[in-house]
DNA sequence: TAGTTACGTAGTTTCGA
DNA sequence: CGAAACTACGTAA
């Protein structure tokens, strides 16, 4: 390490990584930024040190005694300090400021014990987060203070020991390295590829020099053994000094890997930005989890990035996704095949005798990953996230954690702490309504939805945690207290005292600015953020959950629902649906397609208007409930459920035309089109006939002409049933359902001939149904039960269409009843 | 390293006869 | 043996 002069800096940055220890004694927190000083320069690396914290929490005041008294032992390291803050109970409480965080663990573990009745608030804030979340700091900061220039392995990176850290908005472009291992069954390395924009690299174990490897590509290096293939991947993670390391389970698979194996061949993961070692650890509740901390540097799992921007993909594999997103296959060579385990088979095969084609095949698997983060901007949406909430780049889920961030600070600012996790989850709420349907055919039926509902619920109503107990002390005052908006369950929300509201105005302007300038990865971090405050108060996990907060959202829900319903009955139209925000009107059959466009905003704009009045005169608040012509369907089918005359819920089918009337949507709810646990003939038939119906096409030879093929054997490869085992297999216990029994057979056999169970704790499994009951596509041995799929997947969703035109399955098949 | 409830369908197991 | 209860999964919003 090098020490250059000292200067003082004021720089902004990405928080990269953010760690909390104890540095002899002290309670320090230690903060890497990337940060962008000014136009024309490059891109600096920060380390950040903050140090003489201390970490603190929350009692009763009237706890004191008490909490003195168990702390005796080390008093002195305590600081026990009264405050002008009260819980939601209107209690006094005083803070307990810790000397370092192993005083803080320690005085949280003694006031737990059993031996003490003390509440302790606010305990489980790190003391990191806590720092930033009081600053107001979320994803950048600004920061003051003295530098000096330290490298490690040829990078520099700015020192500054005692940071003053503020907040401050600002873009900073992030520096990727895509990571993938291959490596053989029982977890040996074989190789590490390594891709950027500027940068390809395959790190292979070769013991031998055939003359195969000599006319290798040069992104390919050769290593002796296992261990030097390790100290050579730490080594280029240094070297190419990325922020963030990307990959496909990068996290749970390939970090797990690459901890294990350093750990057996003594090899240091020095791969911090300052030489320090990266560290693993598994998570608390599932040994399939685990967190990887890097100083200066983060890891972000392409699955867990796309999954926290809602992208949702039938398959996660590397292979679905790259296909969906990119238009491309993931193979090099088409000998890997997209079944995992004969992957495995092939992978093993060409590390002994066709090294090249493995290693190109690795750094496709890099490639791609860098490519589906360049494609979505994923890390720009995180960036966001990380702006707007303060999560960690790398958070999973988060919903809990980024309503914290927001909300305590102010709710500290208004002299209350925050309440503790309610027991045993609390009370539990409704969710959203949905109505009962009409089912039948329909020609022009408009899909009206209010705009994000539930978040227009919450700014209207002022619904907010620290509103409900202030609107419940006004009412508790003074029973005709005016400054109240009654909710549900009980609840009371004061008019001028909340911050929910006014957060979500200030997210909904600013998603309307990044919608007018066509930001995807920004207003769709916003619409996310917005969403969740809903779920976090409508979750036991939250600290401040209440079912009279879910309550006064989703109630208000139902009675926006079934208010606007009737309103628009009585302007004489037929509302045959509605889920949650959304109303189906279905119109005259026989007008034109403009005429339904008119009345569609002729109903919006009037129930709006009504709305706003309502609001008006029953609360004196202005109304931001907003509803939107959706969608026209040209034709539409509300489904019955199976066997009943009752419209079905959650099911429906419809055809847009677009404007030009050139081209059509097919669009599918909930019905077996769009199930993955349905074998690919039904989604197929059921779509096909639908699509007939929709064009007052005959399906009856089409439905007879599949039957017939079915039995013939002609559609066999569309007979497969694909499903999770969302459980242990040993777990199936109270009953096993078909796709269990596949399983359980398939591994039987899988032990009997030494081959590795493949279905033990929660895997995908596909098969058949055969005449001796349901087997895995791997281990097919007994005929197919054509009968089966006739029956319980061609009958059935035949006999959800044809009567709605007059006919029925059994009627087309009257002459053929020797079918079987 | 905690977002929710509502719903339909298939199949298995249990229960009462 | 048939109905009812229960399990399991995937989906809408």
């Amino acid at each position: 390490m090098i020490d250059a002069k000292a200067q003082i800096a004021a720089i902004e940055g990405q928080i990269i990584s953010a760690h909390s220890y104890d540095d002899a004694a002290v309670a320090t927190i230690e903060l890497w930024i990337k940060s962008c000083e000014g136009l024309s320069q490059e891109p600096t690396v920060h380390q950040l040190i903050i140090s003489d914290q201390r970490p603190v929490f929350f009692i009763h005041a009237s706890d004191t005694l008490q909490a003195k008294h168990l702390l005796r032992r080390d008093i002195s390291e305590y600081q026990i300090k009264p405050l002008p803050l009260k819980t939601f109970q209107q209690k006094a409480v005083v803070a307990i400021y810790a000397s370092n965080l192993s005083f803080f663990y320690r005085a949280r573990k003694i006031l737990q014990s059993v031996s003490s009745s003390i509440e302790i608030f606010e305990s489980d804030i790190s003391l990191h987060e806590r720092f930033l979340m009081e600053r107001f700091c979320y994803g950048t900061v600004a920061v003051q203070g003295n530098v000096e220039t330290l490298k490690y392995n040829e990078n520099a990176y700015q020192k500054v020991a005692q940071a003053k850290i503020k907040a401050a908005s600002v873009e900073v472009k992030l520096s990727t390295l895509s990571i993938d291992i291959e490596c053989s069954g029982q977890g040996e390395l074989f190789s590490i590829g390594f891709h950027s924009d500027h940068y390809s690299c395959v790190l292979m174990i070769a013991q031998d020099s055939s003359p195969e490897l000599q006319k290798a590509d040069a992104f390919i290096q050769f290593v002796g053994c296992e261990k030097e293939l390790l100290s050579a991947a730490f080594q280029i993670i240094c070297q190419q000094d990325p922020d963030v390391i990307i990959g496909w389970n990068v996290i749970n698979f390939d970090f797990r890997l690459l901890f294990k194996r350093a750990a057996l061949h003594k090899v240091p993961v020095a791969i911090g930005r300052d030489g320090s070692l990266a560290t693993w650890r598994d998570s608390r509740v599932d040994d399939s989890d685990g967190f990887v901390s890097i100083k200066g540097r983060v890891v972000i799992d392409g699955i867990d990035a796309l999954k926290a921007e809602t992208y949702q993909f039938p398959s996660f594999s590397l292979q679905a996704v790259s296909e969906k997103l990119l238009g491309k296959t993931k193979l090099v060579d088409e000998s890997y095949s997209s079944n995992a385990y004969d992957a495995l088979a092939v992978i093993e095969h060409d590390f002994k005798y066709n090294k090249v084609k493995l290693a190109r095949y690795n750094l496709q698997d890099c490639r791609l990953v860098t490519e589906i983060f360049e494609k979505t901007k994923v890390l720009d949406f995180l960036k966001f996230r990380s702006k707007l909430t303060g999560l960690p780049l790398d958070k999973r889920g988060g919903s809990v954690a980024a309503f914290t961030n927001l909300y305590l600070p102010k709710l500290h600012r208004a002299d209350y702490i925050a309440p503790n996790l309610p027991v045993g989850g609390g009370l539990a709420s409704p969710g959203g309504y949905v109505m009962e349907s009409k089912p039948g055919l329909y020609k022009n039926v408009l899909v009206l939805d209010f705009k994000s509902l539930y978040p227009s619920i919450i700014r209207t109503f002022k619904i907010d945690p620290l509103g409900l107990i202030e609107g419940l002390l006004s009412k508790e005052q003074d029973e005709n207290s005016l400054d109240v908006i009654p909710g549900f369950k009980g609840a009371f929300f004061s008019r001028d005292k909340h911050f929910l509201p006014d957060l979500i105005s200030s997210l909904w302007a600013q998603r309307d600015v990044a919608k007018r300038e066509k930001d995807k990865p920004k207003s769709n971090a916003i619409k996310i953020i917005m969403n969740s405050f809903y779920g976090v108060l409508g979750s036991g996990g939250c600290r401040f959950y209440d079912t009279r907060l879910a309550s006064s959202i989703t109630l208000r829900g139902h009675q926006i629902m079934q208010q606007s319903s009737r309103w628009i009955e009585a302007m004489g139209q037929e509302v045959i649906y509605g889920d949650t925000d959304s109303l189906f009107v279905a119109l005259d059959e026989s007008l034109s397609a403009a005429r339904c466009d008119e009345i569609a905003r002729e109903l919006v704009e009037s129930i709006n208007e009504r709305w706003r009045a309502s609001c008006e005169e029953d609360y004196k608040i202005p109304c931001y409930l907003e509803l939107e012509f959706e969608v026209h369907y040209t034709r539409f089918m509300m489904p019955r459920i199976r066997g009943l005359e009752t419209g079905s819920k959650k099911r429906y089918a419809g055809l847009i035309k677009s404007d030009d009337n050139n081209t059509e949507e097919l669009v599918f709810k909930g019905l077996e089109s769009v199930r993955t646990d349905w074998t690919e003939l039904a989604r197929q038939f059921q779509t096909q006939l639908v699509d007939d119906v929709f064009h007052d096409r005959c399906p009856v030879e089409y439905v007879k002409k599949t039957v017939f093929d079915t039995l013939n054997g002609y559609h066999d490869d569309a007979l497969v049933y694909r499903k999770r085992l969302r459980k242990p297999l040993h777990e199936y216990v109270k009953n096993v359902p078909p796709h269990a029994q596949a399983a359980i057979k398939a591994d039987e056999l899988n032990a009997q001939s030494g081959s590795k169970q493949r279905y033990q704790s929660r895997s995908w499994i596909e098969y058949v149904v055969t005449v001796n009951g349901p087997e895995a596509i791997e281990h097919l041995i007994s005929p197919i039960d054509y009968e089966h799929y006739v029956v319980k997947q061609l009958q059935v969703i035949a006999d959800g269409v044809l009567p709605f035109i007059g006919l029925s399955f059994d009627g087309l098949f009257e002459q053929q009843l020797d079918l079987f």
